[in-house]
DNA sequence: ATTTTCCCCTGCCGGC
DNA sequence: TGCCGGCAGGGGAAAA
């Protein structure tokens, strides 16, 4: 499930293909791919679009044209990008889209359970902060992101904690895996009140969210599931997670045993003991 | 305003 | 063997 360190992966392989390079046109081969807008006006957009850069806001990918539009795409739980230099290389199965370019390069967007989605912005407002303001949060690795505005951020809320980190809007870019991670390495319960969570606790909930993401760059993404790069190749993150699937192994900190539940809708991977549920006696 | 629930979609897996 | 319910989960809409 691509979260903002496989999302950052593909941004950073796409960046060093795309710009400068010319869409000749896109092949839709799955309506849905390409909602709210309709198929032929996405084709008309694209076609002879050059790609200035590739950007990413949370989970979403951002190719920035020379037309002043975006192509946004989200890949959501399956969904993967194919490059390559000729013909596509990617699965025969699950093809939504298409997108040849001039010369004959190839971005193949390939999505088993059919939730990713490609659509256009027409302005160039998606690299501006206000056209993200209210839906995605700060950026996680950026410099605006400290222990204070994560402070702030929690303050004010009484859900649990892991249902917060998964907000969009609260922080940009963590999803399931990801937050369960940050929870461990900070020794916080899921099921926390935000508000409930101290001065220790959240500094150490923000240098654990940093220090997972960016492990998780490094290694390329987490491919626990369908995740892989635009290459066709798997993360190596999934063998460092310390709690995320790993029910009934003994935890790495303390030996316990690792335990499965259910919050905010969501399977949590926790360790009883590392992630005391009563949060320090003070 | 915030929080929770439901829904979308397909493949997989355990139970009977 | 085969059917079926449940689960997986990002995010948006709807409900509470």
């Amino acid at each position: 499930m691509p979260e903002l360190p496989e999302v950052e992966t593909i941004r950073a392989q796409l960046a060093a293909v795309l710009p400068g390079r010319r869409i000749a046109r896109i092949e839709i081969m799955d309506a849905k791919a390409v909602e709210p807008d309709e198929p032929e006006s996405v084709r008309a957009a694209l076609a002879g679009a050059g790609i200035v850069d590739v950007g990413r806001r949370g989970k979403y990918l951002l190719l920035h044209l020379d037309t002043g539009s975006t192509a946004i795409i989200h890949l959501r739980m399956t969904g993967q990008l194919h490059w390559s230099e000729a013909a596509p290389t990617g699965p025969e199965e699950h093809r939504r889209a298409l997108i040849t370019f001039e010369g004959g390069a190839t971005l193949l967007f390939c999505d088993l359970r059919r939730f990713g989605r490609l659509r256009l912005e027409h302005t160039v407002r998606t690299r501006s902060r206000e056209f993200w303001a209210g839906r995605l949060g700060v950026e996680p690795l950026s410099p605006a992101f400290t222990a204070d505005a994560l402070a702030a951020a929690l303050s004010r809320r009484s859900a649990p904690i892991k249902a917060v980190l998964l907000d969009q809007s609260t922080v940009a870019g963590i999803g399931n895996i990801y937050a369960d991670e940050a929870l461990f390495g900070a020794g916080v319960h899921p099921q926390r009140p935000a508000s409930s969570l101290g001065p220790m606790e959240i500094a150490r909930l923000h240098r654990a969210i940093r220090s997972r993401l960016r492990a998780a760059i490094a290694q390329g993404g987490t491919s626990f599931d369908r995740y892989r790069d635009t290459r066709g190749e798997r993360g190596a993150m999934q063998r460092l997670l310390k709690v995320y699937g790993r029910a009934g192994e003994p935890c790495t900190r303390c030996r316990g045993a690792i335990t499965k539940t259910r919050v905010a809708q969501r399977g949590t991977y926790i360790c009883l003991r590392c992630q005391p549920r009563q949060g320090p006696p003070c």
